[in-house]
DNA sequence: TCATATTACTTAATATATTAAATAAATCAA
DNA sequence: TTGATTTATTTAATATATTAAGTAATATGA
């Protein structure tokens, strides 16, 4: 009979298992600010541009269209993104970051980064350098 | 002021997005086959052992047990596995593959290490070995 | 120009994730 | 033994993921 493979060599579960594991240290610290992972992923690239339409935000932020709709208008509630109307072409929409969303997202990123500090140390530089390089070629090499 | 780094070299965003990638690869054979991805986990577990309770089988599909408890409520309305109590401990719960559920594992096994190998290919061998080695080493590095 | 197709986004429906609280059975301590 | 605690699981509430369908604005072609 044919048989599945170990999970120990599913890259499917071992993405998933260093996913959680990851992102379990990260996660306490945006819960204190009030913010879930993707409610961060959004801030973070609305921090790197002046506004952003919904669709490239959605593939940046890896989130897919219908869930960002959502978290947008939780944001919008929370005061920390703004919606706009393209006028030239009225199917689009912006969104921006208010300066209350940029205050969060400055006081969030010291503590990131500091933990993020922290897993360098757990794992040593050169071993997450090299990780991350292989991620980047693994993304490059299934990309369609 | 404070900068975060680059997506590219963030570890929680390259997981992310390898884990897409992957999966991406996966889901349409396994939705052809009527399973969701977690329900694919809870039954490559159930595969593996005669019998198991409900809080082994959630850390070994990496389910929490609230989730837990509505796909298995699912995979039980679909015939493919049963809950029984054990007497002993009449709190725990054991869940069995049934015979239709073990008959669908064997139809996705082939399938699924197909799309496995292809991978492989585009990848090479010894660079998917070597990456999973390194996902392997990270978990250990940051598991409490 | 006008019907058709495409694009950008939203709504809907079902499934899962996360956190907290609830329940019930088992264990422990006085 | 009994009241308090712990353990195993479920329920609840809110947030997100996934897929399909809907809507409105824009572009396209005869």
């Amino acid at each position: 009979m044919a048989k599945l493979r170990n999970i120990n060599r599913s890259l499917p579960m071992q993405l998933l298992l260093a996913r959680e594991s990851t992102m379990s240290l990260f996660r306490p610290m945006l819960r204190s600010f009030g913010l879930t992972d993707q409610q961060w992923r959004v801030l973070r690239v609305l921090a790197g541009c002046d506004d952003i339409e919904a669709f490239e935000l959605s593939q940046q932020s890896m989130i897919l269209p219908p869930s960002l709709t959502r978290i947008v208008k939780n944001l919008e509630e929370d005061r920390l993104v703004k919606r706009t109307t393209v006028s030239e072409d009225q199917r689009k929409v912006l969104i921006t970051l208010t300066a209350k969303g940029n205050r969060k997202y400055k006081q969030v990123v010291p503590e990131s980064e500091k933990i993020y500090r922290s897993i360098e140390n757990k794992l040593g530089k050169r071993e997450l350098d090299d990780l991350l390089k292989q991620l980047v070629t693994l993304n490059k090499s299934l990309e369609n």
